[in-house]
RNA sequence: GGGGAUAUCGUCUAGAGGUCAGGACGUGGGAUUUUCAGUCCUAAAACCGGGGUUCGAUUCCCCGUAUCCCCA
C-alpha cells in the first residue's frame, strides 16, 4: 500500500536461508504466491515476475553474501569463529547457572585464542575446520535506530551479541542477507513486523561497517491470535488457504487486514475499497500496539462485501461449494465417442436443470451468507431430496406440523397451487392469503406450517420467493408427502 | 535470565492538555416482517496503577505492573 500510494516500487524477496529441516518448507512458496495473488497483490519486483535485481531468492545469491562477509572480515568488522556447538552449549549452561546474561563470550574475537582453537580443531579433524562469521559489535556506546512508527530507539552496544552473519553451511543469516539485498536492490523503506525491532541494532551496525546508507525502517505492530500470541504458520486457521477455502472475499480480507494496525485517522469509517485504502494510507496511521485478529468482525465484513457484490459473481463463486457438497453434479464432459450434438444436448439439459436453478436460489440466500462456504447449509434444502419425514427438522415438525388445521390447509394449498395460472411470488402469496382468510387463520399461522412442509425447516428466505424458486413440481410433491404422512393430518 | 516494544469499552480503534472520551464488530432492547437474515433506532460497555509537570492530564515525564517480541 505504501509503495502504491507513493508511486514507488514494491519488491518482495524469498528469504529462504534458514535450512533447518522443519523450518524450510519449499511447498510454502507456491502458497505465498497464491495468497498474494488472491489479495490482488502483485509486486513490481519479486521472484515470480523477476525484475532488475533478480534473482529475488536469497538462496541463489549466496556468492554475494560470502563476498560481503569476506569484506567485513578483511576490514575487521567481523571475524571467523571456530567455536564448536558443544563449547557454545557449555558456555550457555554456565551463564545460566550463574545467572549471567546469555550470549556469545567473544572467544574467537581475540586473534590468538581464535588461532589456537582453529589449530586444535584442525589437528583433531584432519582438515580446515568449519567456521561461522560473526559481527564484531562495538563494545561500548549506543546504537540508535530511527523507526518511523516509534521514533528513536536506543540500544546499548555492550548488550548486543556478536551476531552470526554467515553460517557454517555457507548460508547467510537474516542480518547479513537482508542488509546486502536491501542495499543492492535500492530499497528505501523496509516494512517488516515488530518482531525484528529488538535485533535492529545489529543490522544498523552492519550498515555502518559497510559504510552504506540506511533505509527508512517501519515496524508495524504484530497481528496476534485470540490468545494474544504472534500469529504463526502453525496457528491453524491463520493458514491463508483456510480463508480462501472458507470463502472470504479478497476485498474483505484486504480491507480487514489493512485496518489491523493501521487506521485512517479521524475518518470514522471501516469499509474501504482497496483503492480507497491505498489513497489514504500513510505511515503515520500505523498504530504501535499489537492487534488481535477478530474473526467475528471479519465475518461481518465479509458478509457485507458478499451482499454488496454482484450476485452473478457470488453465484459463480458458490457453485464449487455446492458441487463439492454433492448438492449439484459436476458439469457434463464429452464422453469419448459421444457426438457433439448429443453432448450439446446434455449440456443444455444440465444448464436448465441445475445452473438455472442455482441462479434462482442463491440470490435468495445472499443476505444470510457470512462466508461462501455457508452456502451449502443455507441452500441445502432446495437441492436435497426431501420426502417427509426424511430430511425434515425434528423441532420444526413438532412445532408446526402438529397444528390441528394442517390437513385442511395443505389440501387447499395443493389445489390452489396446482391451479395457479402463473407460478409467481405474487400469485403464490395471493392464493395463500385467501386460504388464510377462508380458514379464519392468521397469515403467520399459515405461513409457518407451509414453510416447514415445503422446506423442512423454520428458517429461510421469504416463503413465496422460496416456493417460486423451488418450482411447482418440487413444491407440490413435498406438500403431498407431508399431507399423507404428517402427524397433524392424521384423521383430518 | 537479558534486552526491546506496548498499554483507551470484551475486540479493532479515534483522540495528539480542557471532549457528555467518538466510531465499528460483538452483546442487550426496540422497529420493520412470514421465520431467519438484512436494514434502521437504541442501550450497556474503556482511558493499567502510583508519582510528578501543569490552573488542568487519557494525552507530557518517571517508576511500578502486565502483556508481547527478540536473544539464549
Amino acid at each position: 500500500m505504501h509503495a502504491r500510494k507513493e508511486g514507488g516500487h514494491c519488491s518482495v524477496r524469498l528469504e529462504d536461508t534458514d535450512r533447518t529441516p522443519w523450518r524450510y518448507v519449499p511447498e510454502g512458496i507456491a502458497e505465498i504466491e497464491a495468497s498474494m495473488r488472491f489479495l490482488g497483490i502483485v509486486p513490481d519486483e519479486w521472484w515470480v515476475g523477476g525484475g532488475p535485481c533478480a534473482p529475488y531468492v536469497q538462496s541463489q545469491r549466496l556468492e554475494r553474501y560470502r563476498e560481503v562477509a569476506e569484506l567485513l572480515v578483511a576490514q575487521g568488522h567481523a571475524y571467523r569463529c571456530y567455536c564448536t556447538r558443544e563449547r557454545l552449549e557449555q558456555m550457555r549452561l554456565e551463564q545460566q547457572e550463574r545467572g549471567l546474561p546469555t550470549g556469545y563470550d567473544r572467544h574467537c574475537r581475540e586473534p590468538e585464542r581464535r588461532e589456537r582453537l582453529r589449530q586444535m580443531r584442525r589437528d583433531q579433524e584432519g582438515g580446515e575446520p568449519a567456521c561461522v562469521v560473526r559481527l564484531a559489535m562495538p563494545l561500548d556506546g549506543v546504537t540508535v535506530l530511527h523507526d518511523e512508527v516509534r521514533g528513536d530507539i536506543v540500544y546499548e552496544n555492550r548488550l548486543q551479541d556478536d551476531q552470526v552473519l554467515l553460517k557454517s553451511d555457507g548460508f547467510p543469516t537474516y542480518f547479513l542477507a537482508c542488509v546486502v539485498d536491501d542495499h543492492d536492490m535500492g530499497i528505501t523503506h523496509v516494512l517488516r513486523g515488530d518482531d525484528w525491532l529488538s535485533s535492529a541494532a545489529k543490522m544498523v551496525q552492519v550498515y555502518r561497517a559497510l559504510g552504506w546508507e540506511l533505509p527508512k525502517f517501519v515496524h508495524p505492530p504484530l497481528i496476534v491470535g485470540p490468545d494474544r500470541k504472534k500469529l504463526s504458520k502453525r496457528h491453524g486457521a491463520t493458514d491463508f488457504r483456510w480463508f480462501m477455502e472458507e470463502g472470504y472475499l479478497p476485498e474483505a480480507l484486504f480491507n480487514f487486514l489493512a485496518l489491523l494496525g493501521w487506521s485512517a485517522g479521524e475518518e470514522n469509517r471501516e469499509l474501504f475499497s482497496i483503492a480507497e485504502l491505498i489513497e489514504r494510507f500513510s505511515i503515520e496511521g500505523i498504530s504501535d500496539s499489537p492487534a488481535v485478529f477478530d474473526y467475528e468482525k471479519l465475518r461481518w465484513m465479509n458478509g457485507h462485501y458478499i451482499r454488496k457484490s454482484d450476485p452473478g459473481r457470488i453465484i459463480g463463486l458458490c457453485l464449487p461449494y455446492l458441487r463439492r457438497a454433492g448438492l449439484v453434479p459436476e458439469a457434463p464432459r464429452q464422453e469419448p465417442g459421444e457426438s457433439d450434438k448429443a453432448f450439446e444436448a446434455r449440456r443444455e439439459q444440465y444448464r436448465v436443470e441445475w445452473l438455472e436453478y442455482v441462479r434462482r436460489v442463491i440470490p435468495l440466500e445472499i443476505e444470510r451468507m457470512k462466508t461462501l462456504a455457508e452456502v451449502t447449509d443455507l441452500v441445502g434444502f432446495f437441492f436435497q431430496d426431501l420426502d417427509f419425514p426424511h430430511g425434515y427438522d425434528e423441532k420444526a415438525v413438532q412445532k408446526w406440523l402438529r397444528v390441528p388445521y394442517l390437513g385442511v390447509l395443505l389440501d387447499r394449498e395443493i389445489v390452489a397451487f396446482e391451479g395457479l395460472a402463473e407460478w409467481t411470488t405474487e400469485a403464490l402469496e395471493g392464493a395463500t392469503r385467501s386460504i388464510a382468510e377462508e380458514l379464519g387463520l392468521k397469515f403467520g399461522d399459515v405461513v409457518h406450517p407451509t414453510r416447514v412442509a415445503a422446506t423442512g425447516r423454520t428458517v429461510g428466505p421469504g416463503l413465496f420467493e422460496t416456493l417460486w424458486a423451488m418450482g411447482r413440481e418440487r413444491t407440490l410433491s413435498r406438500l403431498r408427502a407431508v399431507r399423507e404422512r404428517a402427524p397433524g393430518t392424521v384423521g383430518s
